[in-house]
DNA sequence: AGTCGTTATATTTACTGAGGTATAACGATA
DNA sequence: TATCGTTATACCTCAGTAAATATAACGACT
């Protein structure tokens, strides 16, 4: 059995952290759904606590990272604006380099 | 206020946790110290925890990072060994290089 | 005006992880 | 054999986080 090697990246703004892994996927899931509660549901995650996270994500980026409505035939909902999608582009574009930086970094140090 | 990356990097055996920060400091403590106990103070952490942690890298470890003496004069003591210290020195370099490579990964992604 | 699904928020409950305390075993030395 | 500081381990407590529950507000549509 080979050592491997993870990793864990985020942005901070202020000191606190800004964007995660799993607030990239909320993000991503809300894209898809258009809504914020179907976005924790098909994460597994309470409402409250996908809430909190967008929450937290809007009050520190620069630019708002989506929109929120509420109200209406649908009931509302949730879009992810241009900027929040190039932060979720930024993000997975880093985090995927990273992870090769450091499979070739392990494999280099060949541990036995 | 720009945006920073941060990152936390672990090595994995068998899908279980080998070695993180914590447990690289607490190494280094115990390196510095000679003593399980003492290194667990100097880091304001709790022995059971550091035994704990120092047993789940021992137990996972291709070869043991550390030997330890009970009893004596000195009441006994923990040593790294060299292959431990091989593992520290391979953390702490591919740590440094990680960072590294995300500053400049997030200088050219420069978001607004 | 009533319905509906969503956002937004407070309150309460449950649980996991961390810490505290206690205790036994150990062995070189005096 | 008594001492001493360490390793090793069990047990209990507590806090902070996560989850569950409840409720209000909203507004397009019928």
């Amino acid at each position: 059995m080979e050592y491997k090697i993870k990793s864990r990246i985020w942005i901070e703004a202020d000191g606190e952290i800004l964007l995660g892994e799993g607030r990239i996927a909320l993000l991503k899931a809300i894209e898809e759904t258009g809504s914020l509660s179907k976005a924790a549901k098909a994460l597994g995650m309470s409402y409250k606590k996908a809430w909190s996270l967008i929450d937290a994500v809007n009050s520190r980026a620069k630019s708002p990272v989506c929109n929120t409505t509420i109200g209406g035939k649908q009931g509302g909902g949730t879009q992810i604006t241009d900027y929040g999608k190039t932060l979720i582009e930024t993000y997975e574009s880093i985090n995927k380099n990273c992870w090769e930086f450091l499979d070739k970094q392990i494999s280099q140090a060949n541990l036995k």
